[in-house]
DNA sequence: GTCTATAAGCCGATAGAC
DNA sequence: GTCTATCGGCTTATAGAC
């Protein structure tokens, strides 16, 4: 097993990724994704078990647990540290756009499969904790509270998302995707009041 | 009509709110709002005409129209403007969480209530994006995008309502709103480079 | 592995009694 | 205004045939 993955289990994937995305958990059938995905009814049940279950298994398929890994560990200076991860996240939102907004209706809904997105999110945030306490430590960062400061932050980086809804008001002058985010690491390296003139990049 | 406002209408809006807000609108059935309301089942086609009528009934109702359009016909300067609306935003949000709760979940989902909120709440954010274009065009705001700077805004206002997904990862060192509301405006305005020595408060 | 057929239950909505 | 009883439709899940 991999590679083409039975091939009916990754199409219901696919499948399920696609119209959870669009329509939310509670309003996706299991019908519906197997209608999608050109598969029986019953197939949900033999390849994953349940509707539930199908839910973790597209984690344990989309999410890129060894990418967090490898940033989690990997050694940088909290400026550098928060510039990256900046970059990082907001990249992942082009590259598997239809997880990101899963991943938002369930934290939205506060729903019973949190914990399964906690387990896996929460590496990165820990680091991003991290990176901003040290850098108070060392002078680089300025700011009160850490806890309001982490969430303004991931304000910063993780809103983006809701473009969709503004759509109707915006007026279309931001195409470029890697201008938009080189914007947003300056918009919170200002907002932290970086010292970037010390370790610079 | 009005002020006691039929008493079972009332209760069942205010449980409707309450149980949209927790579980989601799919995840809520007609028959658990009037359970919690202590009102028969046949009640909510009767007063409202079925459960999607309750919904925009809902927003007729705790939306506060009033106040947002008194702001948008207020004239201020692009830096007070700015920051009053920053503050104003993240104070709903402490007075009506579930209302806020049951908008991000609708507009996470796009469901096909979005419009309803849309037309309740984009008045507020063209008053932003006007301030905006404003401040930057007086060459008190600096920034490349206005359609990014809107949204990176939003992220700074609206993104703590995330607050209960993070909350394992908080460490409990901000427990004062006001002072996490002032934390947020300056934030802001620095992000967008605001020259605050030209009109201040 | 894949299918059909069906079980058992919840959903929103309402007709009609009081 | 409030109730009970019920309808038709959709849900997840699975037993058992192939």
């Amino acid at each position: 097993m991999r590679a083409e993955d039975s091939d009916v289990r990754m199409r219901l994937l696919v499948a399920a990724k696609r119209l959870f995305a669009r329509q939310g958990y509670d309003g996706t059938s299991v019908r519906q994704i197997c209608e999608e995905a050109g598969a029986n009814v019953a197939l949900v049940s033999y390849y994953f078990g349940g509707k539930e279950n199908m839910f973790q298994a597209l984690f344990d398929t989309f999410f890129p647990k060894a990418l967090i890994m490898e940033f989690v560990d990997r050694q940088v200076d909290p400026i550098n540290g928060v510039k990256e991860l900046v970059r990082e996240v907001m990249r992942f939102h082009t590259t598997e756009p239809e997880l990101v907004v899963l991943l938002n209706q369930e934290i939205a809904l506060n729903s019973p499969r949190i914990d399964i997105i906690r387990r896996n999110a929460f590496p990165i945030w820990i680091k991003l904790r991290e990176l901003l306490r040290q850098g108070r430590e060392d002078g680089v960062f300025h700011f009160r509270s850490l806890d309001h400061t982490m969430m303004t932050v991931l304000g910063n980086v993780l809103f983006h998302k809701q473009r969709n809804y503004f759509l109707p008001i915006l007026i279309g002058d931001s195409n470029d995707q890697e201008a938009a985010i080189e914007d947003s690491v300056d918009f919170v390296m200002r907002g932290l009041q970086a010292n970037t003139d010390i370790i610079s990049q």
